[in-house]
DNA sequence: ATGTTCCCATAAATACGCTATGGGAGAGCC
DNA sequence: GGCTCTCCCATAGCGTATTTATGGGAACAT
């Protein structure tokens, strides 16, 4: 059975949608399209974890929801970032950053 | 502030390994030790997480091992890559490579 | 009417790191 | 001879997050 395919990292899911809503409201569909397109499709959101995540973030009221309706007229469900969830994002990004910044070192060829 | 630590993202301590082990054979308590250092400490190896990993990448055949001794005189399991590990190793790189900088992209600030 | 896209959601399987715990053996100090 | 510190290996149980597999409903184009 080669190679396993990994799409998302565990842990990085929720940075990326925190990210996502930071410019303003969206429905999960959206996000998903949202983050593959600013990856460069490098980065592809399965729905079985992206709305399983988006219950976490609500949970822990980093968003916030209410339904609405989409740009394609579809019933859809909007979640935007509360304050705690801006501030959590900052904490991400940041150890986002040091984290890949500390496994660049170690990966970095010979000097 | 005391060491803040940092979790090891999930996916991320096999590649750390097999680098380490591509400057030569190590045991496992210098495999960490010299993550951590090379990291600067912002990567601590869990010995719960680093001997399972081994073990993992030894039944993939990507490194072999023997008992030998240490530096300090003391009993200890020789890791070395393999041909496989060394190749494994190339892919892993890669794959961290591509999935830090689309991370990179989801998250830069306003354009 | 039929297929396609859009949109939400959950269960089961899976994977992997963390915590807690255990042990053994060399080295240095009293 | 004891004591403690550091070095070195290892496993079990837990928690959490992602993938895979499914399911469904509504709008739109053909």
């Amino acid at each position: 059975m080669p190679d396993p395919k990994v799409d998302v990292l565990h842990g990085t899911l929720d940075v990326l949608i925190l990210k996502t809503l930071s410019w303003g409201p969206a429905h999960g569909y959206a996000i998903a399209a949202h983050i593959k397109q600013r990856s460069g499709a490098a980065v592809l959101i399965e729905e079985g974890a992206l709305y399983p995540a988006l219950h976490r973030l609500l949970r822990k009221k980093w968003v916030e929801t209410e339904w609405g309706v989409s740009e394609n007229n579809r019933r859809a469900r909007y979640y935007r970032l509360t304050a705690a969830g801006r501030q959590r994002l900052r904490v991400e990004v940041a150890a986002w950053t040091r984290y890949a910044a500390a496994v660049g070192k170690v990966l970095k060829p010979a000097r």
